[in-house]
DNA sequence: TCTCTGTTTAGTGTTTCCTC
DNA sequence: GAGGAAACACTAAACAGAGA
């Protein structure tokens, strides 16, 4: 019909009253409703069938909105608090109840900031809303607007004081994602915040427990997962992931929408049931039990930071390392004959494989061509102890028990290392042992 | 889209081990 | 001890992923 009424008016009239003829009441209302027909040129009866079709279609627009809002609902993570509990600040009034509340040692925050996405726009984002979240309720920062009060009044340090008196405090433990990020962002929007980082204590950024937990489970392997970053951490943990719909509007405009209030709330309001149910239980989600001692306080390792640790650990004070934990050995194993011990010798180590077996030691060695891994999977399948230096120490040890991975000085002679080794796992070595291994 | 951070990769120089 | 082979350390660049 479309293709061949084309847009003329007169011919639209007219399949109009032929559909009537010859369908029904419904059909012909249908078309003159696409065709979007004046009421007045419409057949008897076709008009009030319209009128019924447009409040039906009205009706399924409202049900379908509902279910949208009840699938949100379903799907994502919600705010456990109720609206009133969620307090945005735009004055210091306010902002001074918030500070009472918030700088309580033993007190455990969730902090998040929201600034306008700076799609082409060279230069650093200027932080627009700082969130903090604690047990029974919200509080919204109107940065611009309260720096813009503070500098009326001549006390534009207000706000930097209680940010920096907030991160420094090591008895108010600081939840956050990426905080780094945020942080830096912070110090653009203000030169008065740009040591807050420097001084910050009493910090768990839940990025570098994301890396920590065991996301996956085994079906999941293989697949990509539809969230990432913090709504996939939420979802692993709590179930639901986050509705990130709101993140790259614009936080700068005011007055805030609904939804922008709700996200905000969320995001730094998960931070705290996040903390919590890996604090409950840490082991399910592969981190250690001392999730909380571990983290607290310390920044996350950066990149330099790290690279110097490497070099650090090589030469450690005994010039070897054993491990899998760096836990010191509380007293040395039960002595043992060359028989009982065997190795597989990483392929730079041929020197000190040699020595070992002289010794009686059962040792095999990698070939020159053989991937490192290959050791982890050796000394799994026959119960060998790794011996190996440097950077493949970092990988292979974590691939079998504490303390089947031995790292070699690599500075000292073939000799020397053998005993290193020896001594490191208590061999003893007789005279029968020498060459025992010789036919 | 931009920024930041961390990881991977490639290139270069150094070190170690082995053979002769 | 010399020379070659292999691996490591270090650096820079590229890339990926996360944030807003």
């Amino acid at each position: 019909f479309q293709s061949t009424v084309g847009e003329n008016r007169w011919l639209q009239g007219h399949l109009v009253q032929l559909l009537l003829s010859y369908c029904d009441l419904n059909t012909a209302a249908r078309w003159a409703q696409r065709f979007s027909l004046p009421r007045e040129t419409l057949p008897y009866g076709v008009a009030d069938e319209l009128q019924k079709l447009q409040l039906q279609e009205r009706v399924e627009e409202a049900t379908k909105a509902d279910n949208y809002e009840e699938s949100k609902k379903k799907d994502y993570y919600q705010l456990p608090i109720p609206r009133a509990n969620i307090h945005f600040l735009q004055t210091w009034e306010e902002t001074l109840q918030c500070w009472e509340k918030v700088l309580q040692p033993g007190q455990v925050v969730g902090i998040d900031m929201e600034w306008r996405p700076s799609f082409g726009v060279v230069g650093k984002p200027r932080v627009s809303l700082i969130q903090i979240a604690l047990k029974d309720g919200v509080f919204l920062l109107d940065l611009p607007r309260l720096l813009e009060q503070a500098e009326a009044e001549g006390e534009k340090e207000k706000l930097p004081h209680f940010i920096q008196r907030l991160y420094s405090d090591a008895a108010i433990t600081k939840l956050g994602y990426g905080m780094s990020g945020d942080l830096n962002s912070l110090a653009a929007t203000w030169s008065a915040f740009r040591d807050t980082d420097k001084q910050a204590r009493g910090v768990v950024d839940l990025l570098t427990v994301d890396k920590q937990v065991d996301m996956l489970s085994p079906e999941d392997r293989g697949f990509r997962q539809p969230e990432k970053g913090l709504s996939l951490l939420v979802q692993h943990v709590l179930g639901k992931p986050l509705d990130k719909t709101e993140q790259l509007s614009n936080w700068e405009k005011r007055p805030l929408r609904e939804e922008q209030i709700l996200y905000a709330a969320s995001d730094a309001y998960c931070l705290l049931e996040v903390y919590e149910k890996l604090c409950k239980d840490p082991a399910s989600f592969g981190l250690s039990s001392d999730l909380t001692e571990s983290l607290v306080g310390k920044p996350s390792v950066k990149h330099r930071a790290k690279k110097q640790l490497n070099k650090q650990e090589v030469p450690s004070p005994s010039g070897q390392q054993c491990k899998g934990s760096q836990k010191e050995t509380p007293c040395p194993p039960a002595p043992i004959s060359p028989k009982e011990f065997s190795v597989v010798c990483d392929n730079m180590l041929q020197g000190l494989g040699r020595y070992l077996r002289c010794l009686g030691v059962d040792v095999r060695m990698l070939e020159n061509e053989d991937d490192h891994r290959k050791a982890a999977e050796i000394a799994r399948q026959e119960g060998r102890v790794i011996l190996t230096s440097g950077l493949p120490y970092q990988t292979l040890q974590s691939q079998v028990a504490e303390g089947r991975c031995f790292s070699v000085n690599c500075s000292e002679k073939a000799k020397e290392q053998a005993l290193q080794v020896l001594k490191h796992f208590n061999v003893q070595v007789s005279l029968a042992d020498i060459f025992s291994r010789c036919q």
